[in-house]
DNA sequence: GAAGGAAAGTTACCAACAGTAAGTAATCTG
DNA sequence: CAGATTACTTACTGTTGGTAACTTTCCTTC
């Protein structure tokens, strides 16, 4: 890497220049680099430099910053994309019926699994460390996973007459779940994501004590 | 910083010295180099670096490399020191009676939730970003804490017949619920630990439609 | 009791990377 | 065609993780 290009004509034939958007020609916007972001991050996994995205996108690091700000804001961006698509996986799986049943939660958790694995690189990226306030970014992920979660569990709750209060716990918990199962099952190979979502959803759905007898 | 203190002599009296051990006097070892890195942490935020150590330490960096090796080497083994910590509190909250009740396992919660209060930066540091594969590395920290759970898990099933193999998955389930509950904690000051501590708990005892009824 | 070796540390360095300031080329406006 | 504006690049700074090479002391052996 770094190839030392440095020489400032060069680049032999059309070289792009700056000034004004060229007419109506493919500009590099946030979208763009983001996109750039997330296939480096694919390819090369979550050890991926600013540099590395703005040679990706094709441009100079400036623009990164310009389009996308730091790396927090990098991370936060590609975090909320990710828990986006898990969001609405997640949504589309327990979309069949209504109400929740076992069943239902284990596909929503199986959803959340393969968004996981698809995207394994993007989640390691977003919840592991990238900048020194880390952990706080990684709770800003989780609350946006949080939020439509959040507010069904106090409407269900509010609904049979009970404190509503519980529903943040309660998400930011369940998220928290879910990311850790996902980090240890992408350690698991050959493990079927159906096999752990069941379990997950037996616990979540049972508790302890319905598998477990007291003294 | 940096103190530009470049010059060969100099140091006016008596210089700290290389050389053999100077006899009985203290030594800086592993442990001692542990210690300060927790001190420093736990003084000035989790984006401590290697070198704020090493002068907290009272030695040079290379000393550092030698006692705990690398970053990550760092982050693991402060990682299993405050899982430790965990581990051993969260124990004896449930020592006082055989079984699990629901009581119990609030106290469990409620002692978790503690050490991470008492161990603010230190939690940040070990469950925040700190090297570029710092996601598996959280895993490990996890791995800590889960054994034991994972152990007690098993025993329980097998107990009752049941397959064990849901046991880790649980476990980590269970400490990832802990962790991220924890980090939401940490920002929402004026919320009791003892109250968080007693939400999860009715989660993970009853289960969701413990208090959700189905459709 | 001097010569050789092994410890134990320090100094000084390198490479990588986040972030930014200053310079430069195109376009638009008068 | 002059000047302002826009949009981008080059080139830099500062910090930090990690390491190589040198230095000093002590212990051993002849």
């Amino acid at each position: 890497m770094k190839q030392t290009v440095d020489m400032g004509k060069a680049s032999g034939t059309t070289t792009r220049r700056p000034g004004r958007p060229v007419g109506g020609q493919l500009e590099v916007g946030r979208e763009q680099v983001l996109d750039a972001a997330e296939r480096v991050i694919a390819r090369e996994g979550a050890g991926a430099s600013i540099d590395a995205v703005a040679h990706e996108a094709g441009v100079t690091k400036p623009i990164v910053y310009d389009r996308v700000g730091g790396r927090a804001d990098l991370a936060d961006a590609l975090a909320e994309r990710l828990s986006d698509r898990m969001v609405s996986a997640s949504a589309a799986a327990i979309a069949t019926e209504p109400g929740l049943t076992r069943e239902s939660l284990t596909r929503f958790i199986q959803a959340s699994l393969e968004v996981v694995g698809r995207n394994r690189n993007l989640f390691l990226y977003v919840t592991g460390g990238t900048t020194d306030q880390t952990a706080l970014g990684r709770l800003k992920l989780a609350e946006r996973s949080t939020t439509p979660m959040t507010s069904v569990l106090a409407q269900w709750r509010t609904g049979q007459g009970q404190d509503p209060d519980v529903a943040q716990a309660w998400a930011f918990g369940i998220v928290g779940m879910l990311q850790m199962v996902s980090l240890w099952w992408l350690t698991q190979d050959e493990r079927p994501a159906d096999v752990v979502a069941a379990q997950i959803a037996d616990l979540l759905w049972h508790g302890l004590p319905g598998a477990i007898p007291g003294p």
